[in-house]
Order: structure tokens, then sequence, then C-alpha cells
DNA sequence: CTAGATTGCGCAATGC
DNA sequence: GGCATTGCGCAATCTA
């Protein structure tokens, strides 16, 4: 033993080991040679595999070999496995830049909009201005100085925006 | 020696060493009682301070010390590291869902200025055959089956609207 | 220089 | 059985 290993309390579960490593992460793969003790696994691990029960073993109940670290499987597994997360992690990454991208797209095209709507808007008040003007000019032009008639005057319009 | 630790070819120039851990990493602290043997600390560091030239250690150019992996200071420093980093990345986390958040806040906002432009536009477009119309009347009544006068007709206003 | 914050990396559990 | 994801710890570096 080398360390207490207390009791844990937190809902982390996991293991908590870790041992040697450095090794190139390349394709190629550079074995180590030689290695002279030091070798802490704790082997706690059946002796012959009918220790299983002896049955066809349905869903396959059985304490994993704390992966021999020194296997060449393992090695193969976890360079694998390292790859596999480099990968994963390097396109989060990409997917929170494309994301952190898009809001800013999206921020450029709102300006663009709420511009065009801001000219719009201008637009359609000075139509309406123009309107306006004519709708009195009507009203002065049909009702001349001839006399006092009980006409209603111009109906204005003028309930036409909605926020 | 534990390891061979091979030379490093790759960019990574890290360390490579872990051992064992396990340790509820919550505020309060419960020191490891008493261990036993283990303990393959690299130990290849100088042993008088004099050996960094003896001067006044300008820019400080020593090897650290491999980190005692027993130290008590060690172990503090590595839990306090190892809550920094959990919230360093929870706050990363926050962040990318925020930015999710802010891209489908901004695509609604986007729908809905559309949205209005489509509805000023046809306001407009509506107000401009009024207009028109409205010219066709007034050319037609200024210039009744009178006869041909050479006035020149009711001025169009056409080129209103732009992009 | 001390301490927290970031970041790259490997390990292991788990999801698919 | 294999890659993909994810939480986690370590160590180097950055930053305050």
């Amino acid at each position: 033993m080398s360390r207490p290993s207390q009791a844990k309390l937190t809902t982390s579960d996991h293991n908590g080991v870790s041992v040697i490593q450095s090794q190139a992460h390349a394709t190629s793969s550079s074995l180590p040679a030689a290695v002279a003790g030091l070798q802490q696994v704790p082997q706690l691990v059946p002796a012959d595999p009918s220790t299983t029960g002896g049955k066809a073993l349905p869903p396959s109940k059985m304490k994993k070999p704390p992966a021999d670290k020194d296997s060449d499987e393992y090695r193969q597994r976890r360079e694998r496995n390292n790859l596999a997360v480099k990968k994963s992690r390097m396109r989060s990454k990409q997917k929170a830049m494309d994301t952190q991208q898009r809001v800013n797209e999206l921020k450029e095209e709102n300006e663009r909009l709420e511009a065009k709507i801001k000219l719009l808007s201008k637009e359609l008040s000075v139509l309406k201005d123009l309107f306006l003007e004519h709708a009195h000019n009507l009203a002065d032009n049909v009702q001349p100085p001839t006399g006092a008639d009980g006409s209603s005057p111009a109906p204005n319009s003028t309930a036409t925006n909605g926020q």
C-alpha cells in the first residue's frame, strides 16, 4: 500500500488509481523494453474461469480483472481511447467555436433586419403623411367657401401602426 | 528506477507519472495516518542551494523538485487545484450552454423581425397602390372629356424602395 | 512569490 | 467488441 485511500463519501466512485505513462501517442508504438521491479497492481482476480459459477453466464456478471497494466492489449486499448478522446474533444471545441460564430452572425443579421424595419417604417410614415395632406386638400377643395354645409369632415385613419 | 520513461519525441513534455490517489475532495481534511513502503520518487534534486550557480540567481533557473508525493503540502495543493479545475470546467460548460441559448434567442428574434418586415412591406405596397389609383383618378377627373389640354400628367413617384 | 484559473493529457466508466 | 462521451486527477502555464 502506498496511500490510505480513505472512505469516499463523495458521489464520485471512481477508482482513483493511476500509474506511470509517458509514451508517444503516435500511431506507432514503442513499447517499454525492460522495467525493473515496482509494479503495484492490486491483483485480486480469481484463478480459474469456472469461478463465475460454472454456468453459461447469462448477462455476464463478473469482476473485471483490473486491466493488466503491462498487457499488450491494454496498452493498445488505452492508446486507441486516448486518440478517440482527443478527437472527441477537438470536435467539442470546434462545435463551441461554431456556436459562438453563429451568435455573431445572427447578431449581425439582426442589426440588418432592424435597420430595414426602421427604413420601412419611415417610408410608411411619409406615405401616410402624404395621404393625410391629400385628404385635407381634398376637403378644402371639395368644400370651397360655397357655404356652410353640414357635411362631416374628412375621415381620418391613423390606426395602422402596430408595435 | 521504476519506469523506463523513454525519450519523449512528442511535443508533449509532460512528466508522465502518477500514483495512487482517491481522497474525498471536501474542504475538510483527513490526513493519512500511516503508509507502508512503496515510494518511488525520482529524487533527482541538487543538494544545496548554491548549485544554482552561487549567484543571485537572476531569472531563477533551477529544476523543480518532482513534488514529494507524500508531502502534506502537495496533497493540499492538489486538492485545491482539483477544486479549481472542477469549477473552471463547470463554468466553461455553463458558458457553452449559454451561448447555445443565445443562438436560440437570436433565431427567434430574427423570425420576429422578418415577420415584421413582411408586414410593413405589405402595408407599404398597399399604400402605394392606393396612391397610384388616386393618381389615375385625378388624371381622369382633371382631364374630363373637355378636350385635349397639353398639361403634363400626374407626376408619379415609384422610386422609393431600397434593396 | 503565492494562489487561483486554464488547458492539454491520460485513465476509466459508461453510453451507444 | 469498438468508438464516443464524460468526469476526474495531474501537471504545466497563465494570470492576478
